[in-house]
DNA sequence: ATATTTGACAATGTATGCATTAATTGCGTA
DNA sequence: TACGCAATTAATGCATACATTGTCAAATAT
């Protein structure tokens, strides 16, 4: 836990990269803020050079738009916007668990799903809705994981990344999620036993209800965007 | 057409992004080569901060992997990278015709799709398979934005880009694609209908069965990577 | 008062130079 | 000959300076 156990020196791009993506997520940099190339390069003490290279990715992976002279804008997702993520998102991963279904996988293959699955049900019985989304994650990345499609997992994890934000806000609106874990049980037994159907229509199934839950808390007044 | 009619004078920047696009998919750079920063801004006539520049956004799309001291790598698609890249796309495209479907469009609405249909027939009687290409492309391109989610036409657009090279190279190797333009009709008349599960199915089937004759062409001897 | 033009300013786009560092080559030694 | 080490080289990472250009505001005309 030292702070300097980097064997590798990070290049400041990347270092850019890294650390504006945490700002961006931690609400440090607010959705729909503006923020100049100088601003930014004195906050992470470099030249603009580095921020600009980061920014370029970001706006490639959809997190900022560069506005010429208006700097960088944190983008914010609306409602619709949300659809059309979990649109995506549900028919990724679906996709995801008929693969991995149709790979024969055994049940150590299965172990970090079952591990994560393990957890969401202790998060659950201490109410601990934090853990409970980590452990959420896990689950939804070893799954696309282990589809087998490196793609797919890249774009998946590219779109949860955007909804992150929208997650942690809506994470103490819900009820707990008793369902969802109902749901992924089902969704690997589906895989262990290979059938291929059950697991994507299941986990469609699954995603859907978490879609119409998230942009219903969404479109409550005042939540217009994140 | 003439040289100049450009109002806005694009970055270097942006032209660097193009023409680099262009120089890939035109095989100028062929897929598997390297190429350094001064290589290509010599080539290009500017500096190596623009290059630079796009060739992050390239790498972030796919087309591209930065190697640090290697020069730029124009990456290559093995067969099991166009499995996965047409597994996403039949899944995205058919999410796109059901979506489509559930809009209730009118035949006005699908004149664009109509008209690519035509097109499609038209060169198939006279044997032009290029002009058939640029109909089913039209095809491929107006249904996604049909389906009414901008990232999933976004998405499809950009692995439609990494796979044109290969499609290019079989589109002589592979009998006239008649059935193909049937599937389209198919489709097409369950998006008029307004039936989702048929327009869905109909497109799924329609991919898997293209992606099933470009894979096995490009596993022929001798066609490793594209 | 409103619209328009001009001008100053400020942010970005681009080029360039320097420091850093990985790769390579050549040399010495076993 | 083969191996390892050191020096050289070359490419990139980054900072910085400068040119360009959009933006904003003040001033003027209608």
């Amino acid at each position: 836990m030292t702070p300097e156990t980097r064997s590798t020196p990070r290049s400041n791009t990347q270092r850019a990269l890294d650390e504006l993506r945490d700002l961006i997520f931690s609400g440090d940099l607010p959705a729909g803020s503006d923020h100049l190339e100088v601003e930014l390069a004195q906050r992470l003490g470099m030249s603009r050079t580095p921020i600009r290279e980061a920014m370029l990715t970001l706006e490639a992976q959809g997190l900022v738009e560069v506005r010429p002279r208006k700097g960088f804008r944190i983008l914010s997702l609306s409602a619709e916007d949300m659809e059309e993520i979990y649109q995506i998102l549900t028919e990724l991963e679906s996709l995801a668990a008929e693969r991995a279904a149709a790979r024969g996988l055994s049940e150590a293959d299965l172990a970090i799903l079952a591990q994560a699955i393990a957890d969401m049900d202790d998060a659950l019985s201490s109410e601990d809705r934090i853990a409970w989304a980590k452990a959420d994650d896990r689950f939804h990345a070893e799954l696309v994981r282990l589809g087998g499609n490196a793609r797919v997992a890249a774009i998946v994890g590219m779109y949860n990344d955007q909804v992150r934000r929208a997650r942690a806000t809506t994470l103490y609106m819900r009820p707990l999620p008793h369902q969802s874990n109902a749901d992924h049980r089902a969704v690997y037994a589906a895989i262990l036993d290979g059938d291929q159907e059950t697991a994507r229509k299941t986990h469609a199934k699954h995603r859907t209800n978490a879609s119409r839950l998230l942009t219903e808390l969404l479109q409550r007044p005042g939540m217009k965007h994140l």
